[in-house]
DNA sequence: ATGAAAGCGCTAACAT
DNA sequence: ATGTTAGCGCTTTCAT
């Protein structure tokens, strides 16, 4: 048994084609199971590819056919527990499709995402999906100018470059103000993240005190965080906003992490929830699901979003040029009430 | 103003070079910051390029110069905590290079794996992260004749292909034991996922099993799971185990979520921690910082895992050939014993 | 069903 | 400091 030297030089068509005696654009053919081959000359060429251990060149390729199979994903980071849950929708559909996603953090940066992009941009990938609707406008003019679907997620509260999935997060803030007030709380905190760059934190914010604002109600007291634990972060924020403004009756969180801190700092003080304290995340993250009680939280519907995102691209790849694009898909964000909010 | 209208074609170095009057092989010097171009050239171009919009197209780029800065990154997925947490040190470290993750999963099937390895391959990156050291053999042969960096990561039980960065999963597990043993407990308990493939969490059971062994006791009680939400799960496994086992003193789980959940479970019960029973997980997700009691841990130190990784593809991208890779590098997972291992 | 020629958009290598 | 030429490894297109 001869074992083949290992080849320094990368194996090429080439190589293949003189192992199997067939010319390489047959062998082409072949490997990429196009035109009419014969039975035949098939075997010999899979055979000699795979003896060779030969795989094939994707940047030649993509530079020769002008096609080229990823599709570029562009989020905040993966510390934050929603885009490791978009990502799995995003390649849950792409697995079933030629498509490959890349991924690039732009850690919540405007000039990082714009830096971001445009070397995504420069591997020619068959669509975008990029995070939020806020960008630059230099990103914006890329994306724009950039002759391939574009899909903005997570957000659908103002105007996408091309298509958008998401939820409403003014509308996610409004409803569970709607419902928190519907249980009679009246004095109402704000726990989150500070917000500078964090739109959608923004607009569920914005929408929350909006419609407080309507039921004549203001939000009490709020208090801001930035990095750290966020579980340890609730439980200290919510002692914070609970010794400075003791008649505080409900606390809403901007997600689930902090909620569930604050509900477990609240547990321990013996306070009584949702009775003397009512409380609400966001996210819906199943990851905590099995705390001493259920977290009354919205959906962000993570992963519909990364599939459906996917799956836009997917079919205008597919379509080539056949779709228009241009697509909206607002998902709803369900409330679960728990057992923090529901003063049954 | 005349607005420049929106080309169908995407741009090239040619349109760069005729709009600003400089050949194309300096227009590209320009771009690429190499060679010497007069200041004058240099702004001429800039500006032209700026002006069309150009991106640079490094499919052809990558091509002409055999040279692309993609790292493969190879992992069983994102659902699992800790790769996300590996992803953040690889990207920490590659943001300051010219290098580019791209991210395959293979949802710990051995088979997905070979065929994420050979679609990244086929984008013939400048070098390849891969969890784990158990690979199918057309994998291994795919890695050892790549002719680039190969960084196994997470594990260092065994034998890599080149370069490997991780912790020892059974001196973990060993360690562990030998903790447990140390503060007196007797009858005790492991909890995990179900681990046909899951090559780590079985080697740290067997470095458990062993050191136990070694003190005279043997695992009086096991419960295995898989899916679902951890936290969840971790409470239901702990009933069940503490059911059927009333005596057992000690419960080991094989991850810090199913911990948590174990430990809240107990803390319900009103059962004495850690002095009736004594908990411990794995992982060191700060995730959890905040919970009722620190739970004992040992930390994974993934973060540094894939900086490690890394930097060792880096360094090897950088210095073409001179690098003669086999890089081993064994951290120490760091047993923190919260307060529901030690016996004060 | 198979092959030959041309060229995708860049960059290496060599002029000048 | 700038330009010219050739060619990266494949696929497209057109023959046969």
């Amino acid at each position: 048994m001869a074992n083949t030297p290992p080849p320094r030089r990368p194996l090429t068509l080439r190589d293949v084609s003189e192992a199997s005696g067939v010319s390489e654009m047959t062998v082409s053919r072949v490997l990429r199971n196009r035109g009419d081959v014969s039975e035949a000359t098939r075997a010999r060429v899979r055979e000699a590819a795979k003896k060779l251990g030969y795989v094939p060149n994707k940047i030649a390729g993509g530079l020769a056919s002008s096609r080229v199979n990823l599709v570029a994903v562009i989020i905040p980071s993966m510390s934050n527990l929603v885009f490791p849950e978009v990502l799995t929708g995003i390649s849950e559909v792409l697995d079933d499709t030629e498509l490959q996603p890349v991924v690039g953090f732009t850690n919540y940066l405007p000039e990082r995402e714009e830096k971001v992009l445009y070397e995504m941009l420069s591997w020619r990938p068959s669509g975008v999906i990029i995070a939020g609707l806020e960008h630059t406008p230099p990103a914006r003019a890329m994306l724009a100018s950039a002759g391939i679907p574009v899909v903005e997620i997570m957000d659908t509260d103002g105007e996408p470059v091309d298509s958008m999935v998401g939820i409403s997060h003014r509308r996610a803030g409004r409803e569970m103000a709607r419902a928190i007030v519907q249980q009679g709380y009246k004095r109402i905190a704000f726990l989150g993240t500070k917000m500078p760059l964090d739109h959608r934190a923004r607009k569920r914010f914005e929408g929350f005190t909006e419609a407080l604002a309507k039921a004549g109600i203001e939000v009490a007291d709020q208090e801001f965080y930035s990095g750290g634990s966020a579980l340890a972060k609730g439980r200290e924020m919510t002692e914070a906003v609970l010794k400075r403004t003791p008649d505080i009756d409900f606390l809403y969180y901007s997600n689930d992490m902090i909620g569930a801190g604050g509900l477990l700092w609240c547990l321990d003080q013996g306070i009584d929830v949702p009775g003397q304290i009512g409380l609400a995340g966001f996210n819906g993250v199943d990851l905590l699901e099995g705390l001493p009680m259920a977290l009354a939280t919205m959906d962000a519907r993570r992963r519909e979003i990364g599939r459906k995102a996917a799956e836009i691209v997917a079919a205008a790849a597919a379509d080539e040029g056949a779709d228009a694009g241009g697509h909206v898909v607002e998902l709803e964000p369900s409330l679960s009430l728990g057992q923090t909010l529901s003063r049954v």
